[in-house]
DNA sequence: GCAAAAGTTTAGCATTGTCTAAACCTTATG
DNA sequence: CATAAGGTTTAGACAATGCTAAACTTTTGC
């Protein structure tokens, strides 16, 4: 019953894709977070990013090792954490997203409050497509 | 600062907030399936459920008996699962915010498979006052 | 210039959510 | 009605993400 499985798998795609990214998003939040904080005070140092996100320290720790790992920032030992190429592509991504995805809410006449919360969550799941849309949504607007 | 001091009963309520939301939200998919398969099909079984999500047999097994523990499913052995008052609930909320949301998405312009997948995905992210904002914007846009 | 404070890392543990493999029931067929 | 096929559950493993406590390094203040 190979084709039952196929098309099956085909329509899990929506959830499959949320539950993927969770992941993801941690990443995206980590190195979102350390390029504001490296265009605020010039580097980010751990328990500034632990305080932020409301971890503690080892898990900062941890999370970074993985970071690292994967190539998005650079550290030595007891020094403040940088990015590396990949790592300012993916945190100015994010940041593009999360700002059109901030603005549209507030076009669409949420609270500046709501907005600034909502488009937290969003932000990750939100597709190419989607993002064109809020896009030409506040093109639209702004004429 | 007030951030630090953490007593025994707080010590682990990041922890919990983040899992906290994560759980709630695989838990708001499972029942708003299992409500799907039920007005589908009459009953919603383990392996339909782990076909649509995509996950294998034993973890939909897993996660059920933690839904029965909530009180949200009630199961008997070998037999499918239905929902309870409180599940049903849970079910009927899901499917409400999905569908506006989805609904908005398609009026936005995105297209009905990008609708489908990133209304899966922002679903759980989307506050009452967002979630209004975007019913005025289709009431709106349907004159 | 050294001891205390502050910051970082490591070690060890818990929980969730996933998997595969195998055991266990139920149903369907010959 | 016996057995094969199929669905369900259990067992055991693993990665991600979180915690605390303790060890280690750097910075600061006297």
């Amino acid at each position: 019953m190979k084709r039952k499985i196929a098309s099956a798998k085909l329509r899990s795609s929506a959830f499959n894709r949320t539950r993927a990214d969770h992941a993801h998003e941690l990443v995206q939040d980590y190195v979102e977070l350390i390029a504001e904080l490296i265009d605020e005070k010039g580097e980010a140092r751990g328990t500034d990013i632990a305080l932020r996100l409301g971890v503690a320290n080892a898990t900062v720790a941890k999370t970074m090792k993985r970071l690292s790992d994967q190539g998005l920032i650079e550290q030595e030992p007891y020094r403040a954490v940088f990015l590396t190429g990949d790592g300012w592509k993916l945190a100015e991504d994010g940041k593009r997203r999360h700002a059109i995805v901030e603005q549209f809410l507030l076009a669409l006449g949420v609270s500046a409050q709501t907005a600034h919360v909502d488009s937290e969550g969003i932000e990750h799941h939100v597709s190419a497509e989607t993002l064109k849309a809020m896009a030409r949504f506040l093109a639209r607007k702004a004429n």
